[in-house]
DNA sequence: TAAAATTAATCAATCGTTTGATTAACTTCC
DNA sequence: GGAAGTTAATCAAACGATTGATTAATTTTA
C-alpha cells in the first residue's frame, strides 16, 4: 500500500474543485487528477460523486455551527455578545469565502435536497442562537423593540454581499480576498460598519 | 401549423430551466423539449447554448437597469428617494425571486466571463446611483456621515437573504414567495423594515 | 423558386459509475 | 516462524448514458 490519506486528499480536491468550479462543474475525473488518486476510488470510498459532497458539507457545518455556541454563556451584555457574534461570524466566512460561496450556491439551487436541508438546518440554528441574544436585549430594555430576524438577515446578507463582490464594496477592482492583507481591510471594515449599524438601529433612543 | 415564435419559446423555456436547474444542470434537449422546438434550433438563433444564456441576461439586465434611472430626478428628499429605490429594488428582485438567485449563482461561480462581468457592470451601475443618493443626503447634512458602499451592500444583501431563504426570516416553514399572498407579506415587511433601518441610521442624530 | 425555418439522425466528447485484476499488509494456523 | 488465507486499497479499462453541437434533408414561407 502506498498511502493511507488518500481518502483525505480526495475529500480535499473535491472540496477545492466544488468551490472553483461548482458541484456540476467539477467532474470525478477532475477530482481524481487533483487529489492523485484513481476515479474509482471515489466510489469506493464515498460512494458516488454526491457522496463526497455530502461528507465535505456535513464536516464543515458541524465545523462551523460549533462556534456559537460558546459565546453565549459569557457574562457580557447583549449589546456585546452581538458583536462577539458579528466578529466570529464574519472572521469564519472570510477565512473560507469560497465555501460560503458554494454553500449559498448550493441554498439557491435546491437540487440536492439532502445538502440542502442539512444547510437551511444548521442556518437555522445559528440564526436561532443570534435571535436569543437580540430578544434578551429587547426583554431587558437594553435594546429597540425591532424586527429581529430581519435584522439578523441583515448581518447574514451584508457579509455575503461584501464576499461575493469584495470590490463593489470597496470601489476599487483589485481587491483580492485570497490575499491576506486585502482580506484583513475588508473584513475589519465589514467589522466595524456592522457593530455601528447594530449599535444605532438597537439602542438609539427614539 | 402553430406559428408562434420559436426563438422567444427558446428563450422562455431556458430561462425558466436555468433558473430551477441552473446553467450547467440544464441541457440543450431539455431546453428543447420545453419549448417546443427542435434542438438544432437552440444552435440556428443563438449558436449555442451558452448564447441563449448570455442573451437571457443582457435583456434581463438592461430592463432592471432602466427602473433606477426615473427616480433621482424627482424634487424630493433624500431619503425619500432612498426609500423609493428601496421599494423598487425589492419590488423588482421579489417579482422575478429565481432570477435573481440565479444571478447570484453566476456571480459566485465566476465560470463564463462575459456573464460575469456583465453583472458585475450592471450591479456597479446601480450601487453608484444609489451612493449618489446617499452622498446626496451626507452633503446636505441631512444624513450621518456613514460608511455608503456598506450601506448599498447591507440594502442588497439583507433582499437576497430574504429572497434566498424566506422561511427563515418568516420562522415558519411553508412560506412560498411563489403564492402571491405570500410574496406579498414577505415582500411588505422586507421593505418596512429596510425604511425603518435605513431612517434610524442615517439621521439618528447622535 | 430562392431563402428561411425545421426536422431526424448523427457526431465526437465527456459524464458518473462499475468491473475484474493486482498489490501490499495483516491473520491464522500448523 | 513461515506458508496459506484474508483483507482493504489501488489500478487501468470499459460501461451505458448523456452532453453540446452539427449535418443533410425536408418543409414552410415569401
Amino acid at each position: 500500500m502506498e498511502k493511507i490519506d488518500k481518502k483525505l486528499a480526495i475529500l480535499e480536491a473535491a472540496n477545492k474543485l466544488f468551490c472553483e468550479m461548482g458541484y456540476e462543474g467539477t467532474s470525478t475525473r477532475q477530482i481524481a487528477k487533483e487529489s492523485g488518486a484513481n476515479m474509482a476510488m471515489i466510489n469506493y470510498y464515498f460512494g458516488s460523486k454526491e457522496g463526497v459532497f455530502i461528507e465535505i458539507m456535513n464536516e464543515r457545518i458541524e465545523n462551523f455551527s460549533a462556534h456559537l455556541k460558546i459565546i453565549n454563556e459569557d457574562k457580557i451584555t447583549c449589546l456585546e455578545k452581538l458583536h462577539l457574534v458579528i466578529e466570529g461570524y464574519a472572521t469564519r466566512i472570510f477565512n473560507n469565502p469560497s465555501f460560503h460561496k458554494m454553500m449559498h450556491r448550493e441554498l439557491s439551487l435546491s437540487q440536492r435536497p439532502q445538502i440542502y436541508d442539512k444547510i437551511k438546518d444548521a442556518m437555522g440554528h445559528n440564526m436561532q442562537m443570534i435571535e436569543n441574544i437580540i430578544s434578551g436585549g429587547i426583554d431587558d430594555g437594553s435594546f429597540n423593540k425591532v424586527d429581529v430576524r430581519m435584522l439578523i438577515g441583515t448581518i447574514m446578507g451584508t457579509i455575503t454581499n461584501v464576499v461575493s463582490a469584495p470590490n463593489k464594496i470597496m470601489n476599487t477592482s483589485n481587491m483580492d480576498l485570497d490575499n491576506p492583507k486585502d482580506k484583513k481591510i475588508i473584513r475589519e471594515r465589514t467589522i466595524t460598519y456592522l457593530k455601528d449599524l447594530t449599535t444605532v438601529y438597537l439602542t438609539t433612543k427614539k
